[in-house]
RNA sequence: GCGGAUGUGGCGGAAUUGGUAGACGCGCUAGAUUUAGGAUCUAGUUCCUUCGGGAGUGUGGGUUCGAGUCCCUUCAUCCGCACCA
């Protein structure tokens, strides 16, 4: 924490100690010979050289074809490989899966442990907008560089399945998925996706001819081509999906603000399958907090739609409602400005105001319409619903707080119990009657209720939720009873039924891009739409001059006449979609192309399926909680459904990293100081150009802060093992936390301690291991395991750190235990494990050997040093044999000089022993 | 507002089912060695203390022989969602 420079004076500080150990030897400790330097130092840089060009050479890491082993499939979630490399957060989780890997490994496991690229995307595109440059080279690049430095990490992937969504032979088979999602459609009764030749066409469809024919079947397929108002951001001249615009409006990747537009976009329907996906998420092992964001992304919500009839119009208003009990309480009715029926809702003399009221909520975006604190505003329409529970009229207005794209675009409006409705009632003087009577202690509030003053959104038994006139009556009732009633008699008078909600839209999944998957579609002059043959995928890019999307919100595609352009055997004329799919396309199945990377006549053998899936651990960021996880939970379930893979869930158990952040300074004012400007002075900080005091925060690490940590300065500073140790032992893995510069000398000098006393083979002796090292040890391999299966790396490396303390103290060792030690150390620090292990002798590499057992029987203990309590705190220990006397110890513990001194030769009034825990006297 | 999580020394963090709070590491202090130290080794390091002890896991309360852990209350921070009817 001394530096405040964390990466300019950590770069500088790192090659200093690179340049003095590695290229000064004459600089290092005059008082050994140069031999005695040689044999001792710890040289990481050529040892892990050595261990890499080792593996690499012998495919150490190969995942083997034997499917009589137990499997375990190991994943983390594939970078986008940029153009600035890795960061310190890829090594967190990829470390972390690669202990799991070789643990597994060495337990007897067949481990499938893989890495890829998910390389189309943004970034690569815009370059060849800038220089020219071929997406495809840019590409290449950056994979080099990322598959350099992860191997510079010795990271044991099985580089022989690496998989890259760029490569026509995988995503030949990401469009072969997508004509599978377009034959697809989803039958509810099932809960299914069926066959697209499995759908029953009705009677009077059928006799309405082909046209009305195939419109049915569009309308049923999982993708289907249509017009969508969608954002775009005409910065990018790219259509968004809902989930890229960020809360204030703006584009998730340029900032700049989005606009509405309407596009023929392709679209897949993800909603039919809500309840499918909400049900698996009840079996999968993942952090609840990211089960909570999926449900809550569904929104599913359960209600009753109900239809209100409208004065002096032959329509209906339909509304959805998750509180159908308070019908009685509804007073007014407000429509979103974009419903179709307002228009003929309004009455003459309200025309003008809601035209211009309409157009104002047209300006705004979705983002203002929503912002909480606004006023409420609206104009009423001149036209009357007619309440069905009591036949009260009750007016219809036009708000924008109700908006077009959730249920109905239309509510009913229960001022007195819901808040928005209050707000609205009160600005308007609408009236509030109370149908609730509130169930609290508080009797002003209740008062105020039951006046109509206050809103009251909790329980409480219903008051004035009768009508004679229509016969239903739910005064007295409890809030499920209310709810049940009312939607039964709803049914009963044809005015509504029961009905679910869910917040999920049809995800939009074109874009106007060049770096994408084509769509293997045509769509004929004639209207038709036809997908390629299987036997014509893949369907490859064209080459281009240029990369400049159209201005109208084509893709760069339509630029090339030549691709473009197609013809069918019967002369009918045809164009290419110009769209791709968007960057979650390749990243929805690439665990699946994974277990069988080179196939090129299915995506995957069925049997390799069989065996890997499902995915046993996935390691990664929480930034896609919902929308990678989502989309590729979808598909796999539509997969599943057309019994292209045997699982109903990919993932069986997830687990986000946490994010690493770095400190990061800022003035009084809030205004952030880069890190090469702050001084450190006696504990506080301090600008090294004004000498303005600025305080020490924690933040994420970014360029503009200047507190970016490189994973290469310290791999060439402190070697990968210590950059792999590093990251474990900063805390535990989902936690978040900041990157603290001094923390990688303590594992550097913890490796340094185990090379010394390992490497050398006169600590090494025959015969009986000392009993306390024996323990330790049996311990030792205990805990790391079990850490390991829990992902508690934090604490496995400690307990490493304490044998290695008590080894070192104990002088010498057994070649056995150095051997298991060895062994327990493996997974994490690879490279030093290897070279300690061929020190010992032994030929093969420890990423094969077996993991250590260890012996309960030596853990046993047979006495207990146990503390002792007086009034619940703790005075004296006491060593005594297990297996005693209850009376015995009550004996044993009371004569002692600290217990006389404190119960004064009195019998206490209770003794509690537990035993091999604790002794507590209450005197 | 709703949902999820987290609050423990100077710092990162330990502490299965309630059972010795502060493991391990950083930093710091002292000593050894060294021309030197950003090297290595040894000892110490929660705070207060009249050296008997006392206090202590964000706050306040409760259960218990015993609470970081269980219950209630409240505060703070982080993440996600948000006029979702």
């Amino acid at each position: 924490m001394r530096s405040s420079l964390v990466s300019v004076e950590f770069r500088k500080k790192t090659r200093i100690w690179q340049a003095f150990i590695v290229k000064n030897p004459q600089n290092r400790l005059i008082s050994h010979t140069e031999s005695e330097v040689e044999s001792m130092e710890y040289k990481f840089d050529e040892i892990e050289k050595r261990w890499q060009d080792y593996w690499e050479e012998h495919k150490t890491f190969k995942t083997g074809d034997d499917y009589s082993l137990p499997k375990f499939y190991v994943l983390d979630m594939f970078p986008y490989p940029s153009g600035s490399g890795l960061h310190v957060g890829h090594p967190e989780g990829y470390t972390a899966t690669d202990i799991v890997a070789r643990y597994k490994r060495m337990n007897g496991f067949n481990v499938l442990h893989p890495m890829g690229w998910d390389a189309f995307g943004l970034p690569a595109e815009q370059y060849a907008i800038e220089t020219g440059t071929h997406p495809s080279v840019t590409t290449q690049n950056n994979c080099d560089n990322f598959r350099r430095q992860i191997k510079s990490l010795g990271l044991g992937y099985d580089w022989d399945r690496e998989v890259n969504t760029t490569d026509p032979g995988y995503f030949k088979w990401t469009q072969w998925i997508f004509t599978r999602l377009y034959n697809t459609w989803f039958d509810g009764t099932a809960q299914k996706g069926r066959p697209i030749e499995e759908l029953e066409i009705p009677r009077e469809i059928q006799t309405a001819g082909k046209d009305a024919i195939k419109e049915f079947i569009a309308e049923k397929r999982l993708a289907y081509y249509d017009d969508a108002q969608v954002w775009w951001c005409p910065s990018c001249k790219i259509v968004c999906a809902n989930e890229e615009v960020l809360n204030d409006g703006n584009h998730e990747k340029c900032g700049n603000p989005v606009e509405r537009k309407n596009l023929k976009q392709w679209m897949l329907r993800i909603p039919l399958y809500a309840e499918r996906l909400l049900d698996g998420l009840d079996h999968v092992d993942w952090p609840e907090g990211v089960k909570d964001m999926q449900r809550n992304w569904i929104g599913r919500s359960t209600g009753a739609e109900v239809d209100f009839r409208v004065e002096g119009s032959h329509e209906t208003l339909r509304v959805f409602t998750t509180r159908p009990d308070t019908l009685f309480g509804a007073t007014y009715m407000v429509i979103a400005p974009e419903h179709p029926l307002l228009q003929q809702f309004t009455t003459l003399e309200q025309k003008s105001k809601v035209e211009s009221y309409v157009a104002k909520a047209g300006l705004k975006s979705e983002v203002d319409r929503s912002d909480l604190s606004r006023e409420k505003s609206g104009v009423f329409t001149g036209s009357f619903a007619i309440n069905p529970v009591n036949n009260t009229k009750i007016p219809i207005w036009v708000a924008d707080y109700v908006l077009m794209g959730y249920g109905t675009g239309a509510i009913m409006a229960v001022p007195c119990h819901d808040t928005r409705d209050f707000e609205f009632a009160t600005a308007f003087s609408l009236s509030i009657p109370c149908i609730l009577d509130p169930e609290t202690d508080d009797k002003d509030l209740r008062e105020e209720v039951l006046k109509g003053k206050a809103c009251w959104t909790g329980d409480g038994r219903y008051v004035n939720s009768a009508s004679d006139q229509t016969g239903l009556d739910i005064n007295g009732l409890s809030k499920e009873e209310g709810i049940a009633k009312t939607i039964k008699w709803l049914h009963q008078h044809d005015l509504g039924a029961e009905a679910i909600n869910y917040k999920i839209r049809d995800w939009l999944f074109s874009r106007q891009r060049y770096w994408g998957e084509p769509f293997p579609v045509i769509h004929w002059d004639d209207g038709e739409i036809s997908l390629l043959e299987d036997a014509e995928l893949p369907l490859l890019l064209p080459q281009l001059e240029k990369y400049e999307p159209g201005s109208h919100g084509e893709s760069p595609l339509a630029n090339s006449t030549e691709w473009l352009n197609v013809t069918d055997p019967n002369g009918r004329k045809g164009r290419r979609e110009t769209n791709t799919m968007p960057q979650w396309a390749g990243s929805c199945w690439y665990y699946l192309r994974y277990i069988d990377p080179k196939n090129d006549k299915e995506p995957f053998s069925r049997a390799k399926e069989n065996y890997w899936l499902p995915v046993d651990l996935y390691v990664g960021g929480a930034e896609h909680a919902v929308l990678h996880l989502l989309y590729s939970r979808f598909w796999h379930k539509v997969l599943f459904d057309l019994g292209i893979v045997s699982t109903d869930e990919p993932y069986t158990k997830l687990f986000n990293q946490g994010m690493i952040l770095a400190f990061a300074y800022e003035t009084e004012a809030g205004a952030k100081v880069p890190s090469d400007l702050v001084e450190e002075k006696d504990g506080a900080y301090y600008h090294s150009k004004t000498g303005e005091e600025v305080k020490q925060i924690v933040a994420k690490m970014s360029k503009s802060l200047k507190n970016v940590v490189n994973p290469d300065d310290v791999v060439s500073g402190f070697g990968a093992d210590s950059l792999r140790l590093y990251e474990m032992f900063l805390g535990p893995l989902d936690a978040t936390k900041p990157w603290v510069e001094n923390g990688v000398k303590g594992v550097y000098n913890f490796l340094n301690r185990v090379h010394k006393f390992f490497a050398d083979t006169s600590h090494y002796y025959e015969g009986d291991e000392d009993q306390e090292i024996l323990k330790s040890l049996h311990a030792t391999i205990k805990k790391v395991g079990a850490d390991v299966d829990a992902l508690h790396f934090n604490t496995a490396i400690s307990q490493m750190m304490i044998f290695t303390n008590l080894a070192i103290k104990k002088g010498q060792i057994t070649r056995e235990s150095a051997e298991a030690f060895i062994r327990v150390l493996g997974p994490f620090a690879p490279h030093l494990a290897e070279e300690i292990w061929s020190i010992l002798g032994q030929k093969e590499s420890i990423a094969l050997a077996a993991w250590p057992v260890y012996d309960e029987s030596i853990l046993q203990e047979d006495s207990h040093e146990y503390p002792v309590m007086i009034n619940g705190k703790l005075r004296f220990k006491i060593v005594l044999p297990l297996g005693m006397d209850e009376a015995d110890i009550k004996g044993q513990v009371l004569a002692h000089e600290t217990a006389l001194k404190w119960t004064q030769g009195n019998n206490p009034k209770r003794f509690i022993h537990v035993p091999k825990k604790i002794i507590n006297i209450v005197i």
